[in-house]
DNA sequence: TAGATTGTTAATCGATTAACAATC
DNA sequence: TAGATTGTTAATCGATTAACAATC
């Protein structure tokens, strides 16, 4: 269960963070920042575990519980203050750091994903974006980011202290990008390509792209 | 390939299909399909669970446990044959049927779904792709595809028989053409846009885009 | 106050896993 | 045969849900 073990009621025990949240508590936890993110870009100020329920096809009363293991944030009758509630899954997913992020293929989905504010808001960084194709090298991409050959890419992994990789091109240049990535420390790749990946065991490989996405969501709502 | 030649029809019960699968089992077969489709496509014939575990990340046991729950597809010592459990697994998944999809916005995004060989491996069509931006209208997009007029949503919906929706857009544009769809009858949205949109009970609305899958698994592995 | 919504309990359901006999 | 891998069981764990008192 996610209220791990029981406090002396005396005392008012502090919020607790369990070691490690388990993953579907941090998906679903995900999930609830990018919709309290948009609501408060639409002007909100609250939200109930309802509303968030029609949002995220989560039921209201996981919501409720996946919150009230962490502390005690809403108010009965008005339900929870955004602002207030973004700052705790915030604490809770330890997103304070600041981590970067190489992205790799300038192609249209390397763009959409370089234009993207969601990164902004969440508190990640694009620092690079490298295209093997040398006649994109210089070519302004999103905001403030140019294309860089590919070559520059160990310098750049050590400069910027790169943890995650970015795969965004081709499903047949996506090991060799990967190899490299790997030659050169980087520990966590999220790959868009449809390729399958072979990497050592301590690399972690992350593969969805946005059709596959779509696929997935006709099987379930078409089947 | 052998096409499930087998009948047992004295003793052993046929492979049962439930009514409806479960969600889990849903996504789990069909993350089973992407990657069996994608080995076949490098010159593989078959496939162990423990292989399909590396590539899905879902224990090998579950794997076996999912697709016994249908018939006996393996063979013991050697593993799956892939093209037979290709088909199988689409027998499941009612992948057969011919579903058409409109998509909804030519920039970044819009241009890597159309240009994606993903639903031509599983049996969509992407058979319009719109863009309000009149300037768009008439240019080649990915395979064989023209932008085309927003006004002509109606006809196309009909005409066509689509069944989804799918919105790559910004997300200020989002909600009207979610309304335009659901007027004329599309009961399935799959939004790329951060917009919560706000459909009516019987539409059915599916929010992700590429960023912010990449957030979850940033989440997921730096945390 | 009256209505709304949280926090929490208790019960159920489905997912996950280790282990291993069957068998290719 | 020897090695590998499936199909299946049994046990555990986590997710889900309805219900409702607490309380804003």
């Amino acid at each position: 269960m996610s209220l791990s073990g029981r406090h002396p009621q005396a005392t008012a025990p502090p919020p607790r963070e369990p070691e490690r949240l388990s993953l579907g508590v941090a998906a679903r936890l995900s999930r609830y920042l990018q919709v309290l993110t948009q609501a408060k870009k639409m002007g909100r100020d609250t939200i109930s575990s309802q509303e968030l329920a029609e949002y995220t096809h989560v039921n209201s009363t996981q919501i409720r519980r996946d919150l009230s293991g962490f502390g005690k944030f809403g108010k009965r009758g008005v339900g929870y203050n955004i602002d207030s509630l973004l700052a705790q899954i915030r604490r809770i997913l330890r997103t304070s750091g600041q981590h970067n992020i190489a992205l790799f293929g300038a192609g249209h989905l390397g763009q959409a994903i370089a234009s993207s504010d969601v990164f902004a808001d969440h508190g990640f960084q694009i620092v690079a974006i490298f295209d093997t194709d040398s006649g994109k090298v210089g070519q302004e991409i999103g905001d403030a980011l140019r294309v860089r050959n590919y070559g520059d890419l160990a310098a750049v992994v050590e400069a910027d202290d790169i943890v995650v990789g970015v795969l965004a091109l081709p499903a047949a240049a996506a090991q060799a990008v990967a190899d490299d990535l790997v030659d050169h420390g980087v520990r966590v790749i999220f790959n868009y390509s449809e390729a399958l990946l072979q990497v050592p065991p301590e690399v972690t490989v992350h593969t969805s792209s946005p059709a596959v996405d779509l696929l997935y969501a006709l099987y379930f709502y078409l089947a």
